[in-house]
DNA sequence: CAATTAATTTAGCCATGACTAAAAAAATGT
DNA sequence: ACATTTTTTTAGTCATGGCTAAATTAATTG
């Protein structure tokens, strides 16, 4: 059994690698940032997985993930996003606490509850905030969603992903009805980075600051 | 937060205390062979429990739950049983996996979670193999069913509880018919230890090992 | 009741995964 | 290009919770 520390450290780096921001190169500071311990702690734990050959380490240059460690992230997320999932479908949870309840429950739980919640859940492949969920197989689909804040004033989109990193942003973006499938329009954008102005289902008005524009990701329509 | 370890022990030491086995004295090695550790390191974690003040300890001479301990053995008690009889129900387990899945999963769920699964599950005080579950505020019904082994020849009762101590006891439990509510009657009780002849349901006959019966509790007719 | 056996504790060790402080390497600015 | 700043690594510490071996206390038995 690989420990609860292994996991997560993986799960960062292979985040950090392939996810939205798209980082060229994973350094010690950016995981040690991410994980919230010092830097020295990240070392030592990056020293360990290069020792186990869970990825590439070329000390002060950055980490790789290799195939063995990309597959128990890949692995460790889809626990993570199957959770969410259940969690949101089967017991009512809002979208901005499924993160924080399946950070923990994502070690604990066996393959045959993983796969008892895949099948209740009917096989999904797109977790509680969009995201992707990687497949028992260990493929996923790495095809990004541009950001809600670079598409042009006058389009029209489908909100298809929500970044789950800030639950409070979460919470905000759901109460002012914006959810995945909601239909918006882009009918105003403030120069200088300032606000974007929605229209929400061809109703309701809405304006949106920058920073919360970034974090919504949307499949242009026409 | 309490540490996984400090959980698991203080249950132990509640389930050996005021369990259906009723241990008058209980000492570091029935802890140690409970939580399949040396009895070195039992002494130890005795030793940390009893600074933190959640149990009296007299060196050689056993130990005693406080309030306090006993309060945290009966809030992770509830979260064993709770999600036990939620994954016998919602999610289809087999009674003998149950436990497994549950001893990972109990320390890692939040009071939301616990919440929510008693409320789907229609707030039970009975777990998936009979067990009272504790209330939210740490009372427990501590009455005990008598064991099948000890009920005479000609009797009649309905199957309360079995043991969960181990799994492939309860598969074959199961296997044969045995089930929570299930009616029986004891038609012939071999002398020497041997087995017993029951009659389940009033239809079918069936001879069950003094060992399996005396992990099965049950309930008394007329 | 003394001697042996069994149970318990002490002492000392190990792995994990944090931490701080100091040293070393890389990046940056003038 | 060299001095300064930032990043990273090394060295050493700590807490948790295991372990074995040895010492000690309690229990049993001749």
């Amino acid at each position: 059994m690989l420990s609860q520390s292994v996991e997560d450290y993986l799960k960062a780096i292979y985040k950090l690698q392939k996810g939205s921001e798209a980082i060229d190169k994973v350094t010690t500071s950016l995981i040690s940032e991410r994980m919230g311990v010092a830097a020295a702690s990240a070392t030592n734990m990056i020293k360990k997985l290069a020792e186990m050959n869970l990825l590439k380490y070329a000390p002060y240059k950055g980490v790789e993930l290799m195939p063995a460690g990309e597959k128990i992230a890949l692995e460790t997320i889809r626990h993570h996003r199957l959770i969410e999932l259940y969690l949101s479908e089967a017991l009512g949870y809002p979208w901005d606490e499924v993160d924080a309840e399946a950070e923990r429950l994502e070690h604990a739980i066996s393959e045959e509850f993983e796969d008892r919640i895949d099948k209740v859940l009917g096989y999904p492949t797109v977790g509680a905030h969009g995201e992707p969920i990687p497949s028992k197989q260990g493929t996923i689909d790495e095809s990004n969603y541009p950001r809600l804040s670079d598409i042009e004033k006058g389009r029209s989109a489908v909100i298809r992903r929500v970044s789950d990193r800030n639950p409070e942003m979460l919470r905000y973006i759901g109460d002012i009805g914006l959810h995945l499938g909601t239909n918006i329009k882009i009918s105003d954008k403030d120069p200088f980075s300032g606000p974007i102005k929605l229209v929400i289902d061809a109703e309701q008005e809405q304006s949106l600051g920058l920073e919360v524009a970034q974090n919504i990701f949307v499949d242009l329509l026409d």
